[in-house]
DNA sequence: TCTGGGGTCCTAGGACCC
DNA sequence: TCTGGGGTCCTAGGACCC
């Protein structure tokens, strides 16, 4: 038996503003772009209050809250507060940390537990420790899975600490609407209603296991573990590089102007490219996505030969795939993005025992073809190439 | 005054290989 | 002539998270 932690730090974009200026505390702010299409991305308690929300377009917003502050973000520096609290838990409690995102992290606590420190305890100390260090407030959730703990953490804010033992969930978990569960979004919900599954009781119960297959994807019976208290316990620890990096934005104005829109697809492919290399990848599959003005999305991509970091193969490509959209409607937002992504080293590493093991096999090069060459690059690891260069010998 | 931007994962059809 | 089944990769779209 475990025992996960799950932090969760309280409005956080929102609360890391109100430390940089005090002017703020006690009024209702919302971080937000200042353009008529922006959407507010963190609001403090005072404006949720109003009805303020995560999502909500910023004119809607200062509709339901005049007088909402409108707080331009700084993304640095969230980064550096949320490097500061995962720092505060494993130097003073325990490595045993799984970074979830920007500001929420499991913890697992198991090796800290006995019979002088209770679970509630150590939750209690890093709640203190973080709000000492840094001045932000932070829920925890405490239990023996991971998302009973993750449901733990949003019972109550700002500061709360809640226990979400197996014999706590039909007190504390089933009562809540189905929308309310991690991974039930807002089209699985309304599915869910439309078949009177109203609540986590309902996904819990033995005689909705045949509705909930057919209505839910091949996850269904996580969901159904999950609203039953069971679920995964195993923190993942890897260093995790991403799977891709893409950039999107929204025209302050609808167009079809393709010397507008390339212009922007410049800049978004720079930004990405910035990015691919900080991380010291190269990239093989290209996309380009774009939502017109009837909310709808699209996106077109295509997967190179070889990987790249290079702007001008890279700028080519989406020049192409763009054009290939045949578009009606005017556009509202272009993106772009990378994936099928390959780290540096790894890559230039393949490539020379791939010349080591040509240089050595000269006799065989002449039964490959160039296709095979190609696919070998493309497979990234060695075995693949001695496999198939066997496989032609024969 | 309509509705951001960063991601991950899943599905489903078609191409292609054995 | 008409025909299998398993597997991988690519592409397009959508659900979900913060």
């Amino acid at each position: 038996m475990k025992f996960i932690l799950h932090v969760d730090m309280n409005s956080f974009f929102a609360s890391v503003e109100e430390l940089q200026d005090p002017s703020y505390v006690n009024k209702p702010i919302a971080v937000s772009g200042r353009t008529k299409r922006s959407v507010v991305a963190s609001a403090n308690y005072i404006a949720r209050a109003k009805g303020v929300k995560a999502a909500m377009p910023v004119f809607m917003a200062q509709h339901l809250c005049p007088g909402l502050i409108i707080a331009i973000p700084h993304f640095n520096l969230y980064h550096e507060y949320s490097e500061r609290f995962v720092q505060i838990i494993s130097e003073k409690f325990t490595n045993n940390v799984e970074i979830g995102s920007i500001d929420e992290c499991y913890v697992d606590i198991t090796s800290l537990v006995n019979k002088k420190n209770d679970p509630v305890e150590i939750a209690v100390r890093i709640q203190k420790a973080i709000l000492k260090d840094t001045g932000l407030k932070c829920s925890i959730g405490i239990a023996n899975n991971k998302f009973l703990a993750k449901m733990g953490s949003d019972y109550k804010k700002p500061l709360g600490i809640t226990t979400m033992w197996q014999n706590e969930i039909q007190k504390k978990l089933w009562p809540q609407p189905v929308e309310n569960m991690l991974w039930i979004g807002k089209s699985s919900a309304e599915l869910l209603k439309q078949h009177n599954i109203q609540t986590i009781s309902d996904i819990a119960k033995d005689e909705n296991k045949v509705l909930l297959e057919q209505l839910l994807d091949k996850n269904w019976y996580v969901h159904y573990q999950h609203a039953n208290g069971s679920g995964d316990d195993e923190l993942d620890y890897s260093h995790n590089t991403p799977k891709s990096i893409g950039s999107s934005e929204t025209f302050l104005h609808d167009t079809n102007d393709f010397v507008e829109i390339k212009e922007k697809l410049v800049e978004l492919t720079k930004d990405v490219l910035r990015r691919l290399n900080h991380h010291e990848l190269k990239a093989r599959t290209i996309s380009v996505n774009i939502k017109t003005i009837d909310f709808k999305t699209h996106n077109k991509s295509f997967t190179l030969r070889d990987y790249t970091n290079d702007f001008d193969k890279v700028i080519v490509t989406i020049t192409n795939l763009y054009q290939q959209f045949f578009l009606n409607n005017l556009v509202r937002l272009v993106g772009i993005s990378l994936s099928n992504l390959i780290d540096d080293s790894e890559l230039s590493i393949s490539s020379e025992l791939f010349d080591d093991y040509m240089k050595q096999s000269k006799p065989m090069i002449e039964k490959i073809s160039e296709d095979d060459i190609v696919n070998m690059i493309n497979k990234k690891f060695s075995k693949n190439i001695i496999n198939m260069a066997n496989i032609k010998l024969k």
